[in-house]
DNA sequence: ATTTGCACTTGCAATTTGCAAGCAAATTTA
DNA sequence: TAAATTTGCTTGCAAATTGCAAGTGCAAAT
């Protein structure tokens, strides 16, 4: 994979230079929500990213700081990556999105509870998440 | 262009089919920020837009209701883009991603202040700036 | 011992990107 | 008023990226 040469010093280029694309997003959803985290987990998604992609876009994210891999405690032949606490910062970011989206699309009835909540106390709503994924990217298991 | 068909239902994957890439948000927040509204300011940005990618991702925010295309009071030869209500709503998200860059890379100096206003209250920030973006896309003059 | 699962890699065609050039209409300059 | 420049694109083409299918090597289950 190419050095990532950036492109400008603004903030936001370079954070699209990180996650800027269709489907690293996607990856760190599943992780932070999905309950997915292993390769397989992701390739699963229903948006149904390609296994290249998919290995493309992990190294992205690990060479970035943005999730880990590590050994699976349950066998050998599976890996679990993780979010960084780098990733698990993109929350507010993906949060907004959800807001965003809520406000001039279709909104799936299993999430519209969530995001009424989060849109009701935004900083609450990050706190309370925040410990959730802290706590879970730590835990030995899934 | 082709008619994007959407990946999921996920909001989240719905969203980045309309700014998910390296190029879109860059665009609004010249926009937003950078007191760019034609086809020329935004080819001058620093990050280099190449002037085909720049008309398709035009074409494609307009198609998707986030900016609109109209005449340029000062001359025919010009068009004006405009960011719609919906595009100004982007706002968090951008803010937001400018608060995570600052937390993990450079700030430029002059943008140090106002994230710094931003992250202070968050949501004063994002309607006072609301107010000022929906004052200066109905202005008649730029 | 064989099959299945997992995490990839590889090959290749199709799509997208990026660069340079071109172009028509409007505007400015000489 | 004629020529040069600006503006907002389009086009051609090479290079890079994507997406699909198939393959690989190791682990685990049957």
């Amino acid at each position: 994979m190419k050095t990532e040469k950036k492109r400008s010093d603004c903030p936001l280029s370079c954070s699209l230079d990180v996650f800027g694309d269709k489907w690293s997003l996607l990856i760190i959803r599943d992780l932070m929500f999905g309950n997915k985290c292993t390769y397989n987990d992701f390739l699963k998604s229903e948006e149904g990213i390609a296994t290249n992609i998919l290995a493309s876009r992990l190294k992205g994210l690990e060479e970035n700081g943005v999730i880990e891999k590590s050994a699976h405690p349950d066998s050998k032949a599976k890996n679990l990556y993780k979010l960084t606490p780098k990733g698990i910062d993109l929350l507010p970011i993906i949060m907004e999105i959800y807001i965003w989206s809520d406000k001039y699309y279709e909104m799936p009835a299993e999430l519209k509870a969530t995001i009424k909540e989060a849109k009701k106390d935004k900083d609450k709503f990050v706190k309370q998440v925040t410990k959730e994924l802290k706590t879970k990217m730590t835990e030995k298991k899934t």
